[in-house]
Parts: C-alpha cells; sequence; structure tokens
DNA sequence: TCTTGACCTTCCAGCAACAGGAATGTTTAA
DNA sequence: TTAAACATTCCTGTTGCTGGAAGGTCAAGA
C-alpha cells in the first residue's frame, strides 16, 4: 500500500512515517517500480505501535527501546515494565513541576485586582522576586 | 558591569542573556571601549523579571508581552491579568494531558507481571490498540 | 616581560519531533 | 489530454537555549 494509506490506517501523517524511516523506527520498506514505497499490513502495526507509544509519553529513543522488546519473542515483561516505569517518573516529575507553575500563577492572578489601574501583583512579583 | 556579573545577578547564563539580546527580549547594553557589554542594576532587574516568567511557565513572546507591560506605567492590571490567565488555562491543558498519559500507563504498568516471560500487557496495548 | 588563566567576543551546530513548502515525477479519472 | 491527487527528495523553521570553536582582552604571578 501507499504512504498515504500507512498514513491513514496508523493514524500518522506520511511526514511523520518518513520521519521515522529517517531516524531508524522503521525499516526502510520496499519500493516499486516508481520508487512509491510499499508498506504491509505488518508495517501498519508497528506504526500504530509507534504511535501509541509517542501518545503515552514515550520519545523516539524509547520508542526504539520498545520496539526492540516488541520484536523479540525472548523478551523478559520485567524489562518492558522497567521502562514504562521510568516514563511514569518522568510523568509524575513534569505534573509536579506544572503543579507548582500552576499553583504560583494562580496565586498572582487572585491578587491582581484586573482593574484599569497600573498595581499588579503579578508585575510586582516578577519584579521583585529574587 | 560584565556579562558574567549580571549572569550571577539574575540567575541566568551569560548564554542566555546573550540569546535575549538576539531575540530582542533585552534591549542592547552598552559597550565599553573593549567591547564588552556593561550592565546596569536596571539590566540585572529586568534580567531577573525574565526569569521569573520563564519560570512561571511564560515563553519569550509572552515575555515580551510582559514585559511591554512592566515597562508601561499606564498599563491596566487586566491586561496583565489576561495574560496570565491564558497561560493558567495552557497549563491546565498540559496538566490533564500528563494526568492522562500517567493514568493510562499506570495502568498497563500494573497489569505488566514484570517477570521472565514475553506475555507483557503493556505490549500487547501497543500492538493490539487502535 | 612573559605567560597563564579567566574573562570576553562572534558565529555555527545541535537538540526533539516533526510541519511546511519547493521542485519534480507519477498515476488516475474524467 | 489534461488536471488532480498522489508520490519523491531536500531544505527550512519551530522553541529556548547549550556547547564549542576561533579569537581578542585583561589582571596577576614568576
Amino acid at each position: 500500500m501507499n504512504i498515504r494509506t500507512a498514513a491513514e490506517g496508523s493514524g500518522l501523517s506520511a511526514k511523520t512515517i518518513r520521519y521515522y524511516e529517517d531516524v531508524g523506527l522503521l525499516p526502510k520498506p520496499q519500493r516499486r517500480e516508481n520508487g512509491y514505497r510499499d508498506y504491509s499490513e505488518n508495517d501498519v502495526e508497528l506504526l500504530r505501535f509507534l504511535r501509541r507509544a509517542r501518545e503515552l509519553g514515550f520519545g523516539v529513543a524509547e520508542c526504539r527501546k520498545l520496539q526492540a522488546v516488541y520484536l523479540d519473542p525472548n523478551r523478559a515483561s520485567a524489562d518492558v515494565q522497567a521502562i514504562a516505569v521510568q516514563k511514569l517518573a518522568e510523568i509524575d516529575r513534569k505534573l509536579k513541576e506544572f503543579r507548582a507553575m500552576r499553583k504560583e500563577l494562580n496565586l498572582l492572578v487572585e491578587a491582581c485586582p484586573g482593574d484599569d489601574h497600573p498595581e499588579c501583583a503579578i508585575i510586582d512579583e516578577l519584579s521583585h522576586t529574587k
């Protein structure tokens, strides 16, 4: 099938599929006589796998690892789990960061009168804090 | 003062300070005869302002807006508040995303036996879901 | 005086994960 | 036949810096 069809089947854009091939996430597909890439159902399945992994927050490098275990019939599920647990920790770090931001910013928003005068707690905080 | 001193006083790196100058966040400072940048206390204050704003999640473009109101004595605090409220909404969107990720990934981690067998809920989910 | 080391300068490359677009070739359907 | 809807490669831009190279400057010690 053509790249467009593979794109529609996987939920990725054609651009992204070519990019994944470029960075080695996807094995180079066969080419037809006209030079067009030719994908199999198997390829589409792998692409879907990659899309899902990306949606769960895994970066391209991590996708490579996941892909390796995905394709390895002798994998240990503990290895997969380890990758996921690490990602979970990373997500938790980001959540913490964003929550802290949110909290602080919200305080400022509430302390700002929001009228047509220049006095503003947000500006004050930004300018006078260490 | 030299850029290094301004960096230490503001909590930004010298590289970052030059970058901010490049993108127009910081007015071009005076130069000494030897070509070195020469910063004032005022500059350092602005740099601190920018650092705080970045820490709160504001992008460079938003910092430009904040800086404009910061420097405008005729500002209305409502304008500042509007920028912050918008950022708050953005943070909320990201929080939501990360929470969704975390939840889903955590389910998978818990469903994965984490032993030396190949069967793995994480792989299964990634490969067999639409 | 010479030299070392710690500064400073500019410019260029690279990161992540693509998206957009240009220039060009191919297929397909009216 | 011709126009559209595909396909190809290659280059640029995005965000917010960081690292490094190549080179100039300055202060202090031997």
